[in-house]
DNA sequence: GCCGTAAGTAACTATACGGTTACTATGCAG
DNA sequence: CTGCATAGTAACCGTATAGTTACTTACGGC
């Protein structure tokens, strides 16, 4: 008797486990992502993305075409994570130093939690940033970014609390390049330095001082 | 007649081409350093790093055992170069301000002038480390690196032109990761943000802009 | 209720790759 | 001069790897 059976009639997705493109689609990016954020692109291995997806490896070529493909798919979302949430940064509401702190710090948690997006811009600089110059979908993210913190920096030389010269994206790569080297190089660091620079409480140190190396540079220079 | 060939007897290194270890390991060295920094060590090929030293692929074996044994060889080797510069800088005839950048602008030319230094980084820490690790010879290079910034720290705060309360380790962190994100990036940097990074200008602005926010930094906070 | 299309499987293939074998040439210590 | 350790060569090997082929199963529009 069919009462006992999944309905088929109800689009929820629930239903059957066979049979679901989006959730094959999303397990082997997911799969993808992690296997070529520990390994490169040149280490990660098809069979092991397919079988960490526990996916049949031609679904890989089906929905991705190659390896290449799937590579370029992986960089777009992320790429396109980390943009998003800058945007949902709201920074227009607060005065100018506590929006130039509360990007600093999300910009520094950011690279604590996802660690697999430092990874892959390791990866695709290794590359000469030969597969982002291909995608048409990262590029237009880029323009918001700047234009938020170009809006910070006016407001805040304005109310003459920052200095009137700084160049937006010389700041923001100052920023991302004080969280970025810790983080993505903190494994030689912690050998070189004999210190365990993963540990809670020295990443939460480290992010006071980012905040205090950006707004010291910000800080209007004194009349002499 | 033996009087025209080449005198077997003088032990000069110009001699026979023939039978020369050292320029053979050197060779080797030079092929893997270029192939493995521009690929990556999965990426790097036995075969190119053969071809491209000139030399029979037996004999990467032959000196360094296997393909981990060389690029252990390239990440010693590399890594010594960087902190005997370092020790050649001679900071304390200078008074601390100027001292410091130097310090600066040095670490900034030397990844302008080493971009093998940065990959072989990017590498190692993809690998979390592990070759590092295993090294015994790297580590005790980096005990001096910290004792030259204390120096310089303690002087600056003596003569009341630093502030008192800096770690040498977070700032040189710091320091190193103004300019490393800058450079080891600069690919995609250069494409999200549609300037060429790379342009000797922009080269030189950046080093000054690093130099202004590390003596911003540094500058004792104002009694208030 | 049937049929075309998209989702999915298993087994296969050509080759690129790290590493080896078996051998030869060189030069220096005695 | 000669024996022997080291430098060097060429051809080879097993396997890991990206990508394919030939085939089966489910879904949804008509």
């Amino acid at each position: 008797m069919e009462g006992s059976l999944p309905k088929p009639g109800t689009k929820s997705r629930v239903a059957s486990p066979t049979r679901d493109p989006e959730r094959t689609r999303a397990a082997i990016l997911r799969a993808a992502t992690a296997e070529i954020t520990a390994k490169g692109l040149t280490g990660a291995r098809v069979d092991a993305i397919a079988e960490r997806a526990g996916v049949n490896k031609r679904m890989l070529y089906h929905y991705f075409g190659d390896k290449q493909g799937l590579y370029l798919a992986v960089l777009e979302h992320t790429y396109a994570a980390i943009r998003t949430a800058e945007i949902g940064l709201n920074l227009t509401e607060l005065d100018p130093v506590a929006g130039m702190r509360k990007l600093v710090l999300f910009t520094w948690h950011y690279f604590i939690d996802h660690p697999e997006f430092l990874s892959l811009l390791a990866t695709e600089n290794m590359n000469r940033a030969a597969y982002l110059k291909k995608s048409k979908a990262i590029r237009p993210l880029h323009g918001s970014l700047v234009d938020l913190i170009e809006a910070l920096l006016k407001r805040g030389a304005q109310q003459k609390i920052f200095r009137d010269d700084v160049d937006p994206v010389e700041l923001y790569i100052s920023i991302a390049g004080l969280g970025f080297f810790y983080m993505s190089n903190r494994h030689t660091l912690s050998t070189i330095f004999g210190k365990n620079l993963s540990a809670s409480a020295r990443l939460a140190a480290r992010g006071e001082h980012i905040v205090e190396v950006v707004l010291a540079y910000l800080k209007p220079v004194e009349k002499t």
